[in-house]
DNA sequence: TCAGATATGTTATACTGTTACAAACTTGTG
DNA sequence: CACAAGTTTGTAACAGTATAACATATCTGA
């Protein structure tokens, strides 16, 4: 389950969110490890800076959550750009990566100078179950 | 400057953020505005649930921000998809639509049987003036 | 052993957004 | 005009998200 390198509160957030399946807020995380020692909203929010910096956890912004790596094996963190597909209805969350985007969006913005560091992509629909 | 068919609050708020012609914090707009009789963040918030309904404002998810539409004349609106390039040294705001982008990830995603309903899409990065 | 670095704990605070309810204003109708 | 219904605004309290500042503990190599 864990991974090597982390750290114990890093263990424990990055295992919460992996059994979790799907998003969680900062504060649910913290709710859900009271029983394992966390007291403070910092513990998760310093645990979750070092798995997103590793490309083991991603924020969604849109949803002010956190999400475990779909395939963490391929070092999302290398790829610029992780896209998500986020089911309105049932909260569901799809990881992709899309290299033809990637392409496009960097093609576009390098004509305009524009160097590219982290992009945010977050579909906000009605996945098939739901739809 | 203004636009037809708003209220008060909602010319006030467009105004400011036009006038600023960069991104926003909300409790910035509402200090921006006390002297125009603002209080209450409420204020401020309806506001913007309007003006981003009729595609005249947009949030920027990544940076808990509102910005004023480019080009309002095109109706962001009936676009699915808004596209920002945010700059992370001097925080300016390149707001584009990318057709081929748009494409590509509705055909990506309906073959999955996903429906977009609103997409986000931030680049973060270093504009041409801060390479 | 001891110094420096890293990880953790704790408190308080700042920032972002919403709920609930009351009052004012607008608009159409008898 | 009177007055009801809808819409906009005002206000207070609160919920949710994130960070600053400082203290303590643990680990690591000289
Ligand atoms: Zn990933
Ligand atoms: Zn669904
Ligand atoms: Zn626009
Ligand atoms: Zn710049």
């Amino acid at each position: 389950m864990s991974v090597a390198g982390l750290t114990k509160n890093q263990a424990l957030v990055f295992d919460k969110l992996t059994a979790a399946g799907g998003p969680m807020s900062a504060y649910q995380i913290l709710d859900n490890l009271r029983e394992e020692g966390f007291r403070a909203p910092l513990q998760v929010y310093r645990a979750l800076d070092k798995l997103i910096a590793d490309g083991l956890v991603h924020k969604l912004e849109s949803l002010n959550a956190f999400v475990a790596c779909a395939h963490p094996e391929e070092k999302c963190g290398s790829h610029g750009l992780t896209a998500f597909a986020i089911c309105n209805e049932c909260g569901n969350v799809f990881e992709f990566h899309h290299h033809g985007l990637e392409h496009d969006l960097e093609h576009f913005l390098g004509a305009k100078g524009f160097k590219p560091e982290k992009t945010v992509v977050e579909i906000r629909g009605k996945c098939a179950n739901c739809a």
